[in-house]
DNA sequence: TTGTACGCGTTATCAA
DNA sequence: TTGATAACGCGTACAA
């Protein structure tokens, strides 16, 4: 059992209250005494009872932080950035993986209630709504990073993918070309809409026709596959560039055009988004929209906060970045404008 | 402020220790009551409060994880082990970064014993030392994941090195290399050492010649450069094969192969460790030795529960597999032995 | 079958 | 400058 302020005071004899003020160098006890108290608290190997604190003053100093899925290697830093901040602040973080079950989401947040926690922080939900509906019972902040549920909840902080999917849709128009294709994830959809258009205002601000067989129809149930499963629909419609949902999917398409002996980018630029680390390892490596992942982590913790501290907080929308590598290039016979 | 038991009693009728009793299906309140509490608790939203349940019971029901660095895709997956074990238990997980500095390692064991932690897991710790000397002071069971400082500290759960090491060799042998050379990692002295042991080990038992120049003195800082460091190191000694440290070392070493026209695996095979996410993107993919990561996770879940049942535990040493793609092929004009 | 009283470790209020 | 006491929310020994 560790020791408690009742164990120092009987040692040092004085009362337990005495120790309490003390060990918080309460200007009311004499430089003397607290000096002595606290030596001896050092020497007796004293932690404070967080658990103790916690039940008087009604916070734990707790957050709560659920991601759906262990697939996702965006998740770690992510949680680094939202753990940065906390740390900061005097807050530790109780992880739970929902392995994107919306059952298992409620569950946790179920036990997160229990624990008392001070916020929550929800990744990538597919069940923003029930939050808005719980809201009673959860007497807690929220904020959502990413969340996947048509509709505006709550508090989120999200990373803005129509400017993204601009921005790689017009780094390919800067290379030449105007054949440029889309491939979707349908299994997320709201940022797959808000992809697409970014996809469909670049080339509508750049005066190039909007040909919908160029919203390539891959439907394989997951990211690597859609990706490979694109490469016929796109070699029908005669694409010359295409832009990726997310960076999987891009890697599958860069597979398949290896296997079919179809050189990127000569004969076909690719673009994915995410900039996930394998982006960086594979031949040729992937032009992508970098998502600023440990920044999304913090601003989601430090909305948090700001609530906790009933301050205003608004959405937040943060901007990705073009990283060029090799899967683009110019259009055969093109010479890029600039 | 939340609903306690007090509000259901007062609201009941009752006292609060009916409250306790019936929402824990004590037998002594009857059945009618329990019923009537029950539903009244459900409308009121009442959740326990498991600060006040800890105070009483003395075990918070949460275990620290402290992860070194998060540039390790590695550590997901350990903590998805840890958690499915963790939360079929009732517990949770508090989850913390060191970013591999020592002094942070101790701040974060610091703030789980304030938090009442009933256990700690540590991975790849470099100072796992300092929890034998100040084991008095941590009162709870600590177990490591691949603690990466010499020495047997406390209790712990690692890869078999040696073991996978002599996979990857084997493999390579089996091919019918002989000019095998290894690219070790300076910084990971303990995981390092039982690589190159199982390596020698390997060679050994097939009679294979052990020539120190195989063992190749990359030196450079990053796992990445060491491999790419390596490659002329390797063609200088003429090794027709290469086991490294871990994937990300093998991967820069394929990519400067790529670089200097070299073909993988005609005119070299590569092995790595690990298998992480991109080794199966990379072009050629990686054969590899795949760590149970998950596996580790949970085992080390399990031996923090044993230890707080007062049960013996053993410390925990598991296999790794062999995992074959591209970049490992036979010896040039060798048909290999199967 | 139900209620009273106490304690878990800490902080805050009030009195000395 | 210090101490006695109550309170946070809950569970339990004992009494009724």
């Amino acid at each position: 059992m560790p020791v408690t302020i009742k164990d120092i005071a009987r040692a040092a004899g004085v009362s337990h209250t005495t120790v309490s003020r003390a060990l918080q160098d309460n200007s009311a006890i004499s430089a003397e005494t607290t000096a002595r108290i606290k030596k001896l608290a050092q020497e007796m190997g004293y932690t404070p009872s967080a658990v103790a604190q916690s039940l008087l003053s009604q916070r734990t100093l707790t957050i709560g932080m659920v991601v759906t899925t262990i697939a996702d290697p965006f998740i770690i830093q992510l949680m680094d950035g939202v753990e940065q901040v906390a740390k900061a602040a005097g807050y530790s973080v109780f992880l739970s993986t929902s392995h994107n079950d919306p059952e298992q989401e409620i569950a946790v947040v179920d036990t997160f209630q229990r624990r008392r926690v001070d916020g929550i922080i929800v990744t990538s939900s597919r069940v923003g709504s029930v939050y808005s509906s719980r809201l009673d019972k959860i007497q807690v902040p929220i904020v959502l990073i990413n969340n996947q549920e048509e509709g505006d909840f709550l508090h989120t902080v999200a990373v803005d993918d129509v400017q993204g999917a601009q921005l790689a849709v017009e780094h390919l128009l800067g290379q030449g070309h105007v054949q440029i294709a889309y491939v979707g994830a349908p299994n997320r959809p709201k940022s797959n809409r808000r992809r697409l258009a970014g996809y469909e205002a670049a080339l509508r601000q750049a005066g190039v026709y909007l040909n919908p067989e160029f919203v390539l129809a891959a439907e394989a149930g997951n990211d690597l596959e859609r990706g490979q499963e694109a490469l016929d629909l796109l070699l029908t419609v005669g694409a010359t560039a295409v832009f990726c949902y997310n960076d999987i999917t891009a890697i599958g398409l860069v597979m398949a055009a290896a296997e079919q002996g179809i050189t990127i980018p000569q004969e076909l630029s690719v673009v994915g988004f995410d900039d996930i680390e394998p982006a960086s390892y594979v031949t040729p490596s992937l032009t992508t929209i970098r998502q600023p992942r440990s920044k999304l982590g913090q601003l989601a913790m430090q909305m948090v906060l700001d609530l906790l501290h009933e301050q205003e907080v608004q959405d937040q929308s943060l901007a990705c970045e073009l990283i060029v590598r090799q899967s683009t290039g110019p259009v055969p016979g093109v010479i890029p404008s600039r």
